[in-house]
DNA sequence: GTTGAGCGTT
């Protein structure tokens, strides 16, 4: 609910074309005309943006994720115990442990996607921790893939 | 079967 700015803009520049197409068919004042292409156009827009792919909706828009590095694991750590061990501390969406694709071996890190709210709360938690006598470390990723909700910048 | 700072995959 944010960055729709750009969004809010297109809406507007559009809505003056409908607007100026209206006035043209129009026999009323310009003023009145002008206004009534851009209501009727912004309703347009809101129809069309309220009916497009419905698939997008269900997709847990209202639930924004955060990848989380997590270091110096222990390599006798699988996805289940790294799941189980960020479960404690929010919504863990999926856990995908590192292994090289040669050998498949551990490399002793991976990523954890959760809620965005708990992520911050996870590395507060997690970080500089014990964990199989490692001490692990938790980070933000460095190529978030949905970094939605970010109040730092 | 080993190792130990790091930022990946359809």
């Amino acid at each position: 609910m944010k960055s729709n700015n750009q969004t809010t803009i297109t809406v507007i520049a559009i809505a003056i074309i409908g607007a100026l197409i209206f006035s043209m068919f129009s026999s009323t004042p310009p003023a009145i005309s002008f206004a009534l292409g851009a209501m009727l156009t912004g309703l347009a827009l809101r129809f069309m943006q309220e009916n497009k792919n419905p698939i997008l909706d269900e997709l847990d828009p209202s639930q924004s994720s955060k990848t989380l590095y997590v270091g110096n694991l222990p390599y006798r750590a699988n996805e289940s115990d790294v799941k189980n061990l960020f479960a404690e501390h929010g919504d863990v969406f999926a856990v995908r442990l590192m292994k090289d694709k040669r050998t498949g071996k551990r490399r002793g890190f991976g990523f954890v996607v959760m809620n965005s709210q708990d992520a911050e709360n996870a590395i507060d938690q997690l970080n500089n921790q014990e964990y199989g006598q490692r001490t692990l470390k938790v980070r933000e990723a460095n190529e978030p893939k949905n970094a939605d909700s970010l109040d730092l910048e």
